[in-house]
RNA sequence: GGGGCUAUGUGCUAACCUGGUAUGCUACCGCGUUCGGGACGCGGUGGUCUGGGUUCAAAUCCCGGUAGCCCCA
């Protein structure tokens, strides 16, 4: 496709989606999207890959209702007043009108937490970990983007409900956990986690804690958040046991949103280069393509059975294979699976299927290196192969994630780095609404832009710190950077 | 939230200003020749986003709707 994703990652990420059928974006409601084949073929394998680690984690499924009535939607205040802009109601079946609304959920919790009264009685039914893999609808104002803000959106919700706050705060410690393992250690997506702002945070929980990864254009984008929502809901929804003094206590709820169909975006964002997608080994739909090589002075049935003998021999092996035997010439075939991103070619002609051997390149190399391999340890080395590039890939988004962490002390050093597509550290005054949202908002309005919040982990800064905006003393190192 | 741009076969596009038979490439179907980095010849299918208005006549002019993209906040 050859456009630049650096320099013009809008019109690399438009092209992509269609040029290598991820999506497909004339169906005629806004905000909505058809994912075509070859992004769902992935998607489903990080499904997979992240339901693996949560049900590894004590994790069981389940399956709720995507519609909310009304009545309970609103039961917990903060929650009702932060989604009640973006919901899409229903208001009619058939030709009759609803006595009571329906909500399509926009989040889970209120068709969830009702349920949960129900089933926790006493402390042997905690800790309670439940997760669905489902959609969700959001009336979104902004604008819309494919993969990255729609109306409807895959995603997996995962709410946890504890005894006390110490296994509630160890759950969000957890989801960062395997935040890690699936999102950057498979997926090869880098990225910090944030306490959000108290002006930010998922509305109705005490605390927010999301992980923003970094756009080839400089903006920031929100990956999975894990929420500690206290006994907000619980006490909203009647969620009480009975503890081992006797007593009737709320439960310590969490909540965690990995958004599949979001982080594939971040995912073919990350690793696409200017030829098309690609993508870690282990997600892409296709692993290894055979092409074959059909001279006029060859013999093309001995090659296209060859063809076959490799198909097999990888296909037992486990690996997603598939002979591109269409009637294209070699070329057009080699630029038309790098654009899908397939990780490993195997070219077979004449002289592969006389020696026994296999021609391998492989997607991230520089155009036209190739290896000649024998068929007898193919699978081995793709496998190896495979492997390596996934770990190219990570290691190479990780360097770039790095060398776009920047830190400020005045706003003309903000601005500057801001302008290099930065996370910029800054010494910050306060993270409290009526305190620290000021700052924000003049940042946002002198540079766009956004105060993400404090580091989980990071210590505070030295008391003469002071505030990059309003030079009161610092009470937190905060991250700023634009977003999606 | 504010502003701008756009919509013609699968995709890209010409014709639009100045109303009158809709152009080319690509894709797709058929036949043949090709095949070690985006092949070629011949034949073929298929189109003016949607609703209204103006007009003898609308892809073209006017108004509304829908959808997409971009910029600013």
């Amino acid at each position: 496709m050859d456009i630049d994703k650096q320099k013009n990652f809008s019109e690399w990420f438009n092209t992509i989606i269609s040029s290598a059928e991820l999506a497909d974006l004339r169906y005629n409601v806004k905000g909505f999207v058809v994912f075509r084949p070859w992004s769902v073929k992935s998607m489903k394998l990080m499904y997979t890959a992240y339901e693996a680690e949560l049900e590894r984690r004590g994790h069981s499924p389940a399956l709720f209702p995507a519609l909310i009535p009304e009545s309970n939607f609103k039961i917990e205040g903060e929650h009702v007043e932060g989604f009640t802009p973006q919901v899409f109601w229903v208001e009619m079946a058939g030709g009759n009108k609803l006595e009571e609304r329906l909500a399509m959920r926009p989040t889970s919790e209120t068709a969830m937490y009702q349920m949960y009264a129900l089933w926790i009685q006493g402390t042997a039914d905690l800790p309670l970990k439940i997760y669905q893999s489902c959609q969700v609808w959001r009336y979104e104002t902004k604008a819309t983007k494919p993969f990255f803000r729609s109306r409807e959106f895959h995603w997996i919700e995962a709410h946890d409900c504890f005894a006390d706050e110490a296994g509630a705060r160890g759950q969000v410690r957890e989801d960062m956990e395997m935040t890690q393992a699936v999102l950057f250690e498979q997926f090869g997506i880098p990225f910090l986690f944030f306490q959000r702002p108290e002006w930010d945070k998922f509305p109705g929980a005490v605390h927010t804690y999301a992980a923003d990864t970094l756009m080839p254009d400089g903006r920031v984008l929100q990956l999975p958040s894990t929420h500690l929502l206290g006994t907000n809901f619980a006490k909203a929804f009647n969620v009480y046991y009975q503890n081992d003094k006797g007593e009737r206590a709320p439960v310590w709820q969490t909540c965690y949103g990995p958004a599949i169909s979001r982080i594939y975006g971040a995912m073919f964002s990350v690793h696409g280069d200017n030829r098309g997608l690609v993508l870690p080994y282990d997600f892409a739909p296709l692993q290894v393509v055979i092409v074959p090589i059909l001279g006029k002075d060859k013999d093309g049935t001995a090659i296209l059975q060859y063809c076959q003998e490799v198909l097999e021999m990888l296909t037992r092996a486990g690996i997603r294979a598939k002979v591109d035997d269409s009637p294209n010439t070699p070329g057009f075939k080699y630029n038309h699976w790098e654009l899908q991103g397939v990780p490993l070619r195997v070219e077979v002609g004449g002289r592969e299927a006389e020696q026994k051997t296999l021609t391998l390149v492989v997607r991230d190399a520089p155009p036209k290196t190739k290896a000649t391999v024998p068929l007898a340890s193919a699978i081995e080395i793709v496998r190896k192969e495979g492997s390596l590039l996934s770990a190219r890939l990570t290691a190479k988004a990780d360097d770039y994630f790095k060398a776009h962490l920047s830190h400020a002390a005045t706003m003309d050093e903000l601005k500057a780095a801001l302008e290099k597509g930065c996370i910029v550290r800054v010494p910050y005054c306060s993270m409290e609404k009526n305190e620290g949202k000021a700052c924000a908002d003049e940042i946002k309005a002198k540079f766009a832009g956004d105060v993400r919040g404090i580091k989980y982990d990071e210590k505070p800064p030295h008391a003469k710190e002071k505030c990059v905006q309003c030079g009161r003393d610092a009470k937190h190192w905060a991250y700023v950077a634009r977003q999606y």
